[in-house]
DNA sequence: AAATTATCCGAAACCGGTTTTGGTAATTCA
DNA sequence: TGAATTACCAAAACCGGTTTCGGATAATTT
């Protein structure tokens, strides 16, 4: 059924080695040669096995994805436009994405070291970059090229590509300062990620330039949900002194933020202000709109692809880092202070207790809309 | 730096062929010398070449998933889920994912073709069946293993893993017409794939089985985004004869018609019942929460990789074909009808009419809390 | 003790390619 | 016209494994 070379050089009356050369373009082969061994291979639907040219050149033509899905119910709602972006860049050089999963991080360590070893990928892709990354110290040893989607520690001695995230939580801050919200809280993601102190440092940078003492500011770690973010600004609107303005690491926890706000009967945007980052589709539709910095990642999938691409086959390519702003989407989850922070708190309180009253003067109106 | 098993014959003092007969388990090889060669395997940390392997077995250990993600704002939420069941199923035969992306039907194609030509894959797990599915008979011609997560037509003669939407949706359906439901819309997702026709078929079994002539039902199709739910529902309900029900193919649209309920300054599960497909998680925490069908992408994805495990190992295996349920959500988005459809068209007419009166007795009801 | 049988392993063939080597025929050059 | 190139291709080696074959040794059987 599936046809090889030798029978292809048998069709043709030629050696294989022949045939070899002359599909891939040595120099000693004649022209007429090559035309009729191109013109047999189509007819006959020749195209070399890869995994018979891999055990020659050492290369499996595969890159490797490992990735974590911790809980089952975490959704990546931009694997797909990641893995989109990875694919169409390496497919350029005839590549394919090998994408495994592991359970623990112990596996998933062996499964770079076992996939690397067992010569099925020529490469990484480390996505979700962490402090001191286990994953780097193991490739480092194997000497495999990786591409990190992210930073870390020691940066110049990898290829990586990242979303300047420092710079988007330094600029969303900056907004809700000039906003005039002087109480502030940033609700980080996965503590473990070196992406959350980046979006943290943003948000203090910004606060140091804008030196003013009166400017407050809470940090809080691993929210990562939508329940988790409606959770902690319950919590937080509730308190004596409750923020004014939300940093979210994550679009997620930002619509839980969104969500709490209404809740409480306040309209997001107006009363307290949220600002996301990521960029999910969701964002768009909630209401209001999300104010969140968009992340292309297909463009990211596709820079980390092309970056493993020159590590695994320009002999002494020299590593790369890449840095890229995200674009702000200005929607309508934050604009100018309404209320500070004393203020706001003795509003919710009176809201609270009103909120039978009204509640009365809403079925009220129901009724008399009804009749 | 990479060991092979030349090195391992080398450094034991056997030749290469004990070697490989001592680690794939033959018989004629003593106890002590496997002993002793898996011994040394471990400590040189040998591991076989997959790419040799495959070169005289003729197996790539790998397995194919082409995903088409026509635009760039699509995102399949469950994607990594189905990605994990696959990779945690074949991982037990020492098989990867291998996947790829294309961007067009055509690219598609081809790219199934090339990858088992190429014998970088062993056989395909076909997502999202279509219609007389151009990737089967493709695949057909070249023999290639392929499990289908879907159904289509000739069943009989593949392998492939469903959830049996047609009783989904007829239960679905029958849920609104118990509850007094008349009048109902079935919001269609992708035509082309075959799921559509499933899901409204379903549908329409349950109205016939429930032979009452004043059943009346709308189909739509297309209808895959939030943007899409949102716009053909706002559409209907302000028609003359709008729906009490609405059955959605995808939970995305059925977010939609929500969100068009509310903006009619409806209760959705009130005024209007809503009912989706799929489990997105979103769907929890939408208000009012929306009524669902939970879809475990994860199994599905296991199930589909067993299967093809099958097919390629186990010689003269049987196709076989899983139908399993999923589970309903019953949360609050629907409920007993409350307004016939007539009714409801009143209803909305007159809310309209009377919204700025309302607006303003809200204002009215804002300033008094403040103060 | 001789013949037979098991046990174990080395040697070699093989898988489907790539790359090197070497030889022949056609050209070019002196 | 003879020598030196050049053009072209067959043959063989090689990549890192697996599998077959056959032989030497040890263990049984007769």
């Amino acid at each position: 059924m599936k046809i090889t070379i030798q029978d292809l050089a048998d069709h043709l009356g030629i050696s294989k080695g022949t045939v070899s050369r002359a599909l891939r373009g040595y120099a000693d082969v004649s022209a007429s040669t090559v035309e009729r061994v191109q013109q047999a291979a189509k007819e006959l639907g020749y195209q070399p096995s890869a995994v018979a040219q891999g055990i020659k050149t050492g290369l499996a033509r595969s890159v490797g994805l490992i990735l974590l899905p911790k809980s089952r119910a975490a959704s990546r709602p931009f694997l797909m436009q990641f893995i989109n972006g990875i694919s169409t860049s390496i497919a350029k050089h005839g590549y394919t994405l090998t994408v495994a999963t592991a359970q623990s991080d112990a596996e998933m360590l062996e499964l770079h070291r076992d996939l690397f070893v067992q010569r099925k990928v020529d490469g990484f892709i480390l996505p979700r970059t962490m402090h001191n990354d286990p994953r780097i110290q193991i490739l480092d040893q194997l000497k495999a090229p990786l591409v990190l989607y992210g930073q870390t520690e020691n940066l110049t001695q990898y290829s990586w590509f990242d979303i300047n995230q420092v710079e988007c939580f330094r600029r969303a801050t900056t907004r809700l300062l000039d906003f005039g919200h002087r109480r502030l809280a940033f609700l980080g993601g996965d503590a473990p990620l070196f992406y959350n102190s980046l979006r943290r440092k943003g948000v203090e940078f910004s606060i140091r330039e804008f030196d003013q003492e009166e400017v407050q500011l809470q940090v809080f770690e691993n929210i990562t949900t939508v329940a988790d973010g409606l959770e902690c600004a319950l919590r937080l609107l509730q308190s004596s002194q409750p923020p004014t303005g939300f940093l979210c690491a994550l679009d997620l926890s930002a619509l839980g933020v969104i969500r709490a706000i209404k809740q409480l009967e306040l309209i997001p945007g107006e009363h307290v202000s949220v600002i996301g980052y990521e960029g999910i589709p969701e964002g768009e539709f909630s209401e209001p709109s999300l104010t969140t910095f968009e992340v292309d990642q297909y463009e990211a999938g596709f820079q980390c692809g092309v970056k493993l691409m020159q590590l695994i086959h320009e002999k002494g390519a020299k590593v790369t880092g890449t840095l890229t702003m995200a674009a702000l989407l200005e929607r309508d989850s934050d604009g100018p202070v309404r209320f500070n922070s004393s203020e706001l708190a003795t509003f919710i309180r009176n809201r609270k207790r009103l909120l039978s009253s009204q509640e009365k003067l809403h079925r009220m109106t129901e009724k008399s809309l009804r009749n």
